[in-house]
Order: structure tokens, then C-alpha cells, then sequence
DNA sequence: GCCAACGTTGGC
DNA sequence: GCCAACGTTGGC
């Protein structure tokens, strides 16, 4: 049985936005200098889908993105032991869901997001997924 | 603006 | 190899 994964990335709006994303229609998810991160990115499928967080400024998941393909090398890294993934946008969230919303979810309270406030890219189960995804319509 | 968490760097 | 100093991220 073929296991699917389910991931949340995070970006600082001010620097790249979901209208940004949108815009351009899916994008090189590069820069990640973190080796937690990296190793998460490696494990990206295509296919595998995503949610897209809104750091700083909203502090919430905003859309869902979907792994358009998997690691390879980050063009703007010297070592090309760092990786990128592309992702392209798949729906804006009717409603975004808040970071004190997922907080306040026991269910969701274990994600990475809540736990490990620094990582950017990071695994969640299928059942984190659905339950962001239905209430955020 | 402040502060906590935490990764990285550099002296020893 | 240890650890203090420092820088960055990101929530509040």
C-alpha cells in the first residue's frame, strides 16, 4: 500500500505571498538552508499535497499547494548537497485557518508547526491535512 | 519591540 | 569536542 505524504511550508508573505504563488502559477521552493528542511524536501513526490502558511504577518494556512516535482538541486545554493522542490498552487482556503485556530485543536496541536516553531518545511499526517482543509471550507 | 527557541560559529 | 556568543526565525 502506497503511503501519502502530506506536508506544510512556510513563508514569510512579505517576501513571497500565496497571490504571489498564484501569480506565478507555481515556483521553485528554493533557499532552505536547514537540514531539517532538506531532508523533508528530499522526500517530496510529486503529487504529494501541501499546505501553504503564512508566517509573520496572518499566522495562518492560507492555500494548498501540491508537489509539482520532487528534490533536486537548489539553483541558488554553491553546495548542491542542498535541494528545492517545485510546488504549484492547487486552491486558496475559503477561510484561512489560524495558527491560534490549529493551536487550540488538540488534534492539530501536535503538528511541527505548534512544536517546532522554526522549521519551514515539515511532514504532517493525512488526518492534520484533512482536518486543516475542512475548516478552512 | 521584545523575547524564546535554536542553529551556527569560533575560541579554547 | 565543549560551550559561550551571536544571528535568525517567528510568536506574541
Amino acid at each position: 500500500m502506497m503511503k501519502s505524504r502530506h506536508w506544510l511550508v512556510k513563508q514569510e508573505p512579505d517576501s513571497y505571498s500565496w497571490d504571489d504563488f498564484v501569480r506565478d502559477g507555481g515556483t521553485s521552493w528554493d533557499g532552505v538552508r536547514n537540514y531539517q528542511a532538506r531532508n523533508n524536501l528530499r522526500a517530496m513526490q510529486a503529487g504529494d499535497p501541501v499546505l501553504f502558511y503564512a508566517s509573520g504577518e496572518g499566522r495562518e494556512v492560507v492555500g494548498i499547494a501540491e508537489v509539482e516535482k520532487g528534490a533536486y538541486p537548489d539553483p541558488t545554493a554553491d553546495d548542491p548537497a542542498w535541494v528545492s522542490v517545485r510546488l504549484k498552487p492547487v486552491r486558496k482556503l475559503a477561510r484561512a485557518v489560524t495558527l491560534a485556530e490549529i493551536r487550540a485543536q488538540p488534534a492539530l496541536a501536535r503538528m511541527p508547526l505548534i512544536r517546532h516553531t522554526r522549521l519551514s518545511v515539515m511532514p504532517i499526517t493525512a488526518s492534520e491535512f484533512k482536518a486543516v482543509v475542512k475548516r478552512g471550507g
